[in-house]
DNA sequence: CTTGGAATGTCAACATCCCTGACATAAAGT
DNA sequence: ACTTTATGTCAGGGATGTTGACATTCCAAG
């Protein structure tokens, strides 16, 4: 069904990729994939009882130790209230530290316990195992490919806020 | 922590995609890139008070018109009685038309009547154009890597039951 | 043919998560 | 002193998911 590239393409060829039944096609593989994505986490996750805001908290707090929860909420997207509910939990929890800023005594500086980091490594190991397979059985090429289209999927006002965050250590 | 990979660079350098870095990075694209994709037709559906839920649905019944309750159960992954409040407001509101089976009675065969195909035409356009612009800045070859790799990310289970789905018309 | 189990679909009650709006507190800036 | 900023909290509502109970329909064993 696909490649139809056998003879000097013309210019119709060149863009079948950009056929709507292609793009319905890119749009059913971005949702089932979405799903293998976070399935892993989503099992761990629920033996403590916690949903995926808590990994995407955990997630980014491991990320960037000591960010305030305003910039956590500028990352995530969400507002104040749903994510104070879940900090409140993890910080009771003993999962993560909320350490009053020094500089600006306003500012809340997040940073993840000993059991947190435990837990985010538990959380990303899963979720790296499935990608590196996913990424093993593609190549390097598919997956420099991957990177490219979902670069250009991003909001792009949010991609110009996080690009070269990504590649940040 | 991440790649130790200092000496024999031969082989490991081949291996450099599959690195905890480029893993992460993977991990966080697809987190980012998921809000991008899912921005558009939130912000259509809101208007109507529906749910990505409601889009999954509108969705698969377009795909297939008189599938069966089960049949799209299995396919999103959720129980019948969620699906069911979904299905019952979209009866309701008069997008989907819900036939008792002529073979076997028991069954439902859904299909959307003509101001449910306008809505997933809309919702399914604003989807498009956000997927083909990011097809088309990423390249045919870029394109083909997304796919394989999304392939991959996918429930092997569920992959099973899904390739083979995503290229029929 | 009847009966009992299995498949399918529906309804009700409840939990979780995210949202908006309003308000409180503390600290920094002017 | 007054305003702005950062954070926390409470109240209320909507969307989504769950479990439990129940109705309908089909099918097959007795």
């Amino acid at each position: 069904m696909a490649a139809g590239f056998t003879t000097n393409p013309t210019r119709s060829e060149q863009l079948l990729f950009l056929t709507d039944d292609q793009l319905r096609q890119g749009i059913e593989l971005m949702y089932f994939a979405y799903r293998g994505f976070t399935a892993d986490p989503d099992r761990i996750l629920e033996e403590r009882e916690y949903g995926r805001a808590h990994h995407r908290a955990i997630h980014f707090i491991n990320r960037r130790p000591g960010l305030t929860v305003n910039e956590l909420i500028d990352l995530l997207g969400v507002t104040k209230q749903s994510l104070n509910r879940v900090l409140r939990q993890l910080v009771e929890d003993g999962l993560v530290d909320s350490r009053v800023g020094v500089e600006d005594r306003r500012h809340r500086n997040l940073y993840l316990t000993e059991p947190g980091q435990a837990l985010e490594q538990e959380l990303s190991a899963a979720q790296r195992r499935r990608m590196r397979a996913a990424f093993s059985n593609a190549g390097p090429e598919a997956v420099a490919g991957f990177r490219k289209v979902l670069e250009q999927m991003i909001d792009p006002e949010l991609r110009a806020r996080v690009v070269g965050w990504l590649d940040r250590p």
